[in-house]
DNA sequence: GAAATTTTTTAGCCAATTTTAAGAATTCAC
DNA sequence: GTGAATTCTTAAAATTGGCTAAAAAATTTC
């Protein structure tokens, strides 16, 4: 799930951004309205949903809206206004958001309301799972045969991707979107790295095929089970 | 946690009933403005939420929350509107309610909505533990092994969250929102220093694994009894 | 208002994690 | 089979993030 969130205030943005990518999201900040509207419109497949502030500099977050709006109904989007701004409130919903938030927010209230849109679209599902490999997003756990598999953040991040996906290939492109970030070097080895990573953690030993199929030229696949 | 419904529709009202009573929730109908306004304002004490449907015979849902506001301020109220109803949401933010639903909801987007706005209302467990460890809201005492263990408020706040979400991954964003203030601050140390606080006050001398694990990149879990 | 306690900041250290790089192995097309 | 492309594996470098101690700042207590 990735989020595009306009935000002009750094501080403001970048603790957003890191809660909501400790919560598995992957965020994009853009600082200003043009810059905003560009990343939206140029990325518009790869959002889920777009965070808006109200007050930018430039290009305002109602005309973000606007500009979005205009290629693509679907789109959820939520803005961030000031508290009493009831006006401001009602202008967004009118342009086209789906919700928003006053703030000062929670955190909490923030992600419930960002849940509740994309409901639908990802799913409230906590675990999943492949054989006898469960991964617990809300626990952080790897559990393999009832032991507890360790892993780091990335690699935690990959086999949930894989895992989410199951069934289907995973794309190399895909996942270094989603799983490292948009922007990232896409000539890079790091996938291959983690791959074996995950294989030589949760491979049982002996077995002559990996649990993560390698699609030549194209990326990887967990089967589904049976 | 006690709810009023206003709600004319039978069917409605009792698949929302139903649903919050599955919830634990009690919950109240009124079948019509008039007997929903009497009701609030007579128990005005007992209700922890109010839940005004926005067409209703007789009294309107507006007067109804118009009446309640002038009694109390507190309350938080949720209005539910039709779907397109732009300006109605609007209008209902002016007069006093929190926050508004668009019919057709779902029953989980109520829920959220409903539990962002009692969070931290009272009716809760008051003694949580992990093995020996026992914490008590309303001494505001912890006890390990029968001996109290002197906790500074933050000492104690930090390990009454921690454990609250025992068996779960308290992600460090969300620490610092609910310990500390929404603080817009993320670089800051304090929750490792008081995660070692804690630690040296509460782990058994030679014990190879702290009760409190790190999830390097993401947070801190106190694990489930085994 | 001084002392004690609590909370927060700072900074160096260290270990775990992530990334890079490069040679080995495999696969596929011809 | 041969060669090119892709993937695997390993090791080492770079980076990150958490731990700790100590000091500074804020708050409470007496």
């Amino acid at each position: 799930m990735r989020i595009l969130l306009v935000e002009d205030e750094t501080s403001i943005a970048n603790f957003i951004k890191d809660g909501l990518e400790e919560e598995g999201f992957a965020v994009d900040v853009a600082d200003n309205g043009k810059k905003g509207l560009q990343m939206a419109l140029e990325n518009l497949e790869e959002y889920d949903l777009l965070l808006l502030d109200w007050m930018l500099p430039g290009i305002s977050g109602i005309e973000v809206c606007r500009g979005v709006r205009k290629q693509n109904q679907q789109l959820p989007i939520i803005f961030l206004t000031a508290k009493d701004a009831v006006d401001d409130a009602v202008f967004a919903l009118e342009t086209g958001a789906n919700d928003f938030i006053r703030k000062p927010f929670s955190f909490e209230e923030m992600l419930a309301r960002i849940r509740v849109l994309l409901r639908n679209k990802a799913g409230e599902q906590t675990t999943f799972g492949y054989k006898n490999i469960q991964i617990n997003l809300d626990t952080h756990r790897v559990v393999q045969n009832g032991t507890t598999v360790e892993l780091t953040q990335k690699e935690f991040a990959l086999l949930e991707y894989l895992l989410r996906n199951k069934g289907k290939v995973c794309r190399r492109t895909r996942i270094i979107e989603k799983v490292w970030d948009i922007n990232f070097d896409h000539s890079t080895a790091v996938i291959d790295v983690y791959i074996n990573f995950l294989r030589r953690k949760l491979d049982q030993p002996g077995a002559t095929e990996s649990f993560i199929t390698t699609i030549r030229g194209v990326g990887y696949r967990i089967n589904d089970d049976a």
